[in-house]
RNA sequence: AGGGGCAUGGCCAAGUCGGUAAGGCAACGGACUUUGACUCCGUAAUUCGUAGGUUCGAGUCCUGCUGCCCCUGCCA
């Protein structure tokens, strides 16, 4: 996916044919989400592969909401969409409703009916269903599907008046009772709903489905690829119909191609279940950064390059398949290694005492913010004689290949000195209370000691000057897959959220929300959004840093 | 009377007119290292679901078989 390595998809491979055999000339896609709930992390991949291939074609991408069904769409939904779209990165050529159109889309089904290529069907929900058939056997006409072209423009006319109630008459598509493909079996197309809809209000009490609406709208917009997901496929011979049968649309239509949709290993994306942990009080919201929603992850600290460059890595292919949550921490981690200013924190504390170090003195050392992006510059940080380090980083009885601190051992202090453990002095029960330690003075950073090494190195803070804050510690909500067809609440990580008190260096007190820190050793955290105040930040931990050290026996 | 798709190392995924298996992630070695991070080197498919066939030669063409996904909303 660098340099010269071209990326190739299936799409694209069909895109170039067809540009060189001139059956088009120029390439326009949309993304038409159903402005019904929030966007996630498999909708940034729909989105990632509608505007990539419009641009890598200097073509035009559509922003259209689906809004053809009254009862399931809600405004609120329609602000943050867009919000999180342009988060992404992106921006739409002209942004759209399928509201717009329910004007055009009655007059031609108004058109078909003249075909004498649709009808008004009388039958019942009920027994449309039984008429169609199964998977395995023919369907049954309707008694109504001969009805004379005026009856039906008349029935159609009095559907649109509200002559009827919800679900006393539909208008059909003329198709195929016996097709093999069920969606062929002579599709409803308009239903009576007497809703409210968002946008026109009470004007319609008639609205087009899905598949009668959807290549229509495409078409109107001058869309040439319909980027959709799998399970569309066996519509795509009813959207050819649709436009085939319109005199408008006949000659270059719009052409739609489906791809496999984002599956993500120990993540659930479906609106019911989110919904679900939401209600019952296990994610604290939509943007729950436990959840895969997009704002969900930016609370969490994800970036919108992250997450486009995982929609590069992934691949656009027709395969069902599911990737490993360990490529999306690669890209985030990716993302933020230059971009973090890396600073210390203790999320475990021990109390370390260097017991030759002056009593109250307090110097402050410069630490690079990052080292490998020297332009994010260097910090001073307070050095003294009571300091914290990680209950991890100490270990009385220490297995072998461990390089920190252990009695007799010397490790280094990052951006500090070498320091030597004495001995220990520890509770009634036996805990450990404080390690003494004794420094040397030579080893200070800077000064290019080179007389011994040191094999570790640890992180610590000055015990008086450091800030205690909230750090919320995130794991997988969902448990891996054990292969038995579980029930996802009963995946249910107990520990997907841990909540710990962070002792921090001084400088995180002015950290603003949004804002992405390397813990050094301990991950990168971000400054939540909502839980933050002034001088008192709450950090979020967006991923833990890789770790190959293995405890030996 | 079923139809439509998909099968390439642990996970994604490229594979042009058939010419002798890209890349990323993960894993494992090793080097480096003031993050056991990063970086850097190195390692795995005589083999492309399977059985045959065509061919000098097949992941790529043909046939059969198997497995998985989607379709019987007046949802999208």
């Amino acid at each position: 996916m660098e340099d010269g390595k071209k990326i190739s998809n299936f799409i694209w491979d069909f895109i170039d044919e067809e540009l060189a055999q001139g059956i088009r000339d120029n390439v326009y896609t949309r993304f038409p989400p159903e402005p019904n709930g929030y966007l996630h992390i498999g909708h940034a991949k729909a989105i990632y592969i509608n505007f990539t291939t419009a641009q890598k074609y200097n073509g035009k991408t559509n922003l259209r909401f689906d809004d053809t069904n009254p009862a399931k769409e809600d405004t609120e939904f329609v602000e943050s969409i867009q919000q999180d779209i342009k988060w992404l990165g992106y921006n739409w050529n002209k942004l759209c409703f399928g509201s717009d159109y329910f004007h055009q889309t009655y007059l031609y089904a108004i058109e078909l009916i003249k075909k004498g290529l649709a009808y008004v069907d009388d039958l019942t929900a009920e027994d449309i269903k039984n008429y169609r058939g199964t998977l395995v056997t023919q369907g049954i006409e309707s008694p109504y599907r001969n009805r004379g072209v005026e009856e039906n423009l008349e029935l159609f006319t009095q559907m649109k008046e509200g002559k009827f109630a919800d679900g006393e008459k539909v208008l059909r598509a003329k198709i195929d009772m016996n097709s093999p493909n069920v969606v062929l079996r002579d599709p409803v197309i308009y239903r009576i709903l007497h809703a409210y809809h968002h946008n026109t209000k009470d004007e319609w009490c008639i609205y087009p489905l899905y598949d009668f609406a959807h290549p229509i709208q495409d078409a109107i917009e001058g869309v040439t690829y319909s980027l959709c997901s799998l399970e569309f496929e066996n519509n795509r011979p009813l959207y050819d119909w649709v436009l085939n049968n319109l005199d408008d649309f006949k000659k270059v239509r719009p052409r739609q191609i489906e791809f496999a949709r984002l599956n993500l290993e120990n993540t659930v994306m479906s609106k019911r279940f989110l919904k679900r942990l939401i209600d019952e009080g296990i994610a604290d919201g939509w943007d729950d950064p436990r959840l895969p929603t997009l704002c969900g992850l930016r609370r969490r600290g994800v970036s919108p390059d992250a997450i486009r460059n995982f929609c590069e890595a992934i691949g656009i292919s027709k395969s069902n398949s599911e990737v490993e949550f360990a490529l999306f921490e690669h890209m985030i981690r990716d993302d933020l290694k230059p971009k973090a200013n890396r600073v210390m924190a203790v999320l475990d504390p021990v109390k370390v005492v260097i017991t030759n170090y002056e009593k109250d003195k307090i110097e402050y050392l410069p630490i690079s913010n990052n080292q490998d992006n020297e332009e994010l510059g260097e910090r001073m940080v307070p050095f003294g004689k009571e300091l914290y380090i990680e209950r991890e980083d100490f270990m009385e009885v220490p297995p072998s290949k461990y390089h920190r601190l252990y009695p007799g051992n010397e490790v280094r202090l990052m951006g500090a000195y070498f320091i030597k453990c004495e001995n220990v002095i520890k509770d009634n029960d036996g805990n450990i209370i404080q390690i003494n330690c004794t420094y040397d003075e030579k080893t200070k950073n800077g000064l290019g000691f080179t007389e011994r090494k040191v094999k570790g190195t640890i992180h610590w803070v000055e015990a008086t000057t450091c800030e205690k804050f909230k750090a919320n510690l995130y794991e997988q909500l969902l448990l891996d897959d054990d292969g038995t067809d579980k029930d996802y609440m009963e995946r249910i990580n107990p520990q997907s959220l841990k909540e710990v008190t962070a002792y921090c260096e001084p400088c995180l007190k002015d950290a603003n929300a949004g804002e992405v820190f390397q813990f050094v050793r301990n991950g990168y955290f971000a400054v939540d959004s909502k839980a933050s105040e002034q001088g008192m930040p709450v950090f979020n931990r967006t991923v833990s840093l890789k770790s190959s050290y293995k405890v030996s026996q």
